[in-house]
DNA sequence: TAGTTCACTGACTGAGTAGTCATTCCACTG
DNA sequence: CAGTGGAATGACTACTCAGTCAGTGAACTA
């Protein structure tokens, strides 16, 4: 019983996985799921396919946990830094900057995600297990929108279409960075879509 | 050489491919591309797998072939809609409805647009061609934006970060819908809509 | 009626790939 | 240094599936 803090074999363990997980975002990134093949990722950790097999037990583990690794974290940022924030204005002024700079920095990252939308209308490779994350942050937008509501912030449209449009409308901008089709700064595009989307639903 | 009209031939050839269109469509929509397979959609279709390749060449092709169609259905219909309408306020609604309205009515495309969405950063399935017509349908926004901007009639914002948050708010109201998590009607989501954006890029 | 054509069929082929497991390698122990 | 256990390997298996093609039969023709 060697109790203190990790054994030798967990960080061998740990960096393991850490390095099969970033060449597998990589891969996954670049090709999509159905594409990349088991034989690209171990090639990509430096690691023969069977190594993978020791750590992961099968194709669609290694994805999933490739991608909800972001997911979680880019809902707990989101999450915080809107709570963080005073007024409502404020709230979304975080939840746009917290959620564009992530993605800017987490570009394999976001493509994963990105994809992973597109199989929303036939749940396939990650079941229901991302639409349930989708409405949890649909969720969390509408819950700011009613309260906001209720204070008479903003004006009367049914909160569940506008949480729909602000997230996706966030979503689009990140595409467009990603594509490389954005000449604006990361804080232009922030304070651009903050403006859209603050006179778009403010009372006036 | 008779020629007048269609020959027996073209009517049962034309006949067949589009059978075989309509179930590509449901198979793909309800798979997406790499999970659906070719006798998925021979037997929605009725015929026997090798009659699928007397029409299309590959599979490939039958999914750009059910794809492209209302790809283009509803470019042009949304050009047309924007051209007939008069103000930029009445251009933006007759966009919205247009394509909201178009969705509707063929949900089975629109499972294939959305997954096909999430290629467009790994560019796969259908390559460059669907890259652009994402790059023609914003930049006809942009145009749309440009013109208003310089009449005064919106505010000094970048257009294409407009343009893309227009089109991604459509979208995403899109998917509600699909998803079935819409009570409005599609007359209220279009109205709902329209508030938004407009409210969200008028002059003030 | 016998002959010809051709759309159609579906069993088959071959390529590609997820997952396995007998073997090798190596770090550590006594 | 010999012995041991477990991590790592990669050739191999089992399977799926896009695409093929020799064969069938129904509709025409002479």
């Amino acid at each position: 019983m060697k109790a203190e803090g990790k054994t030798k074999q967990e960080v061998v363990s740990e960096f393991r996985s850490g390095e099969i997980l970033r060449a597998a975002r990589r891969v996954f990134a670049a090709k999509g799921f159905s594409l990349a093949t088991v034989d690209d990722i171990a090639e990509g950790a430096g690691v023969a396919k069977g190594t993978l097999y020791l750590y992961f037990p099968s194709k669609r583990e290694i994805y999933l946990a490739a991608f909800r690794e972001g997911v979680s974290e880019l809902a707990a940022a989101s999450r915080e830094a809107v709570e963080k924030a005073g007024t409502m204005r404020e709230k979304l002024r975080a939840y746009v900057a917290t959620r564009l700079r992530y993605v800017e920095e987490h570009r394999d990252f976001y493509k994963i995600y990105h994809a992973e939308f597109g199989n929303l209308t036939h749940p396939s490779t990650t079941d229901e297990w991302f639409l349930n994350v989708y409405r949890e942050q649909l969720e969390m937008l509408g819950a700011l929108l009613r309260e906001a509501l209720e204070r008479g912030e903003i004006r009367p449209l049914p909160t569940g279409a506008m949480a729909s449009a602000v997230y996706q409308m966030v979503k689009g901008i990140m595409l467009r960075r990603i594509l490389g089709w954005s000449d604006e700064t990361v804080d232009e595009d922030v304070e651009a879509l903050c403006e859209i989307v603050w006179s778009g639903i403010k009372s006036s």
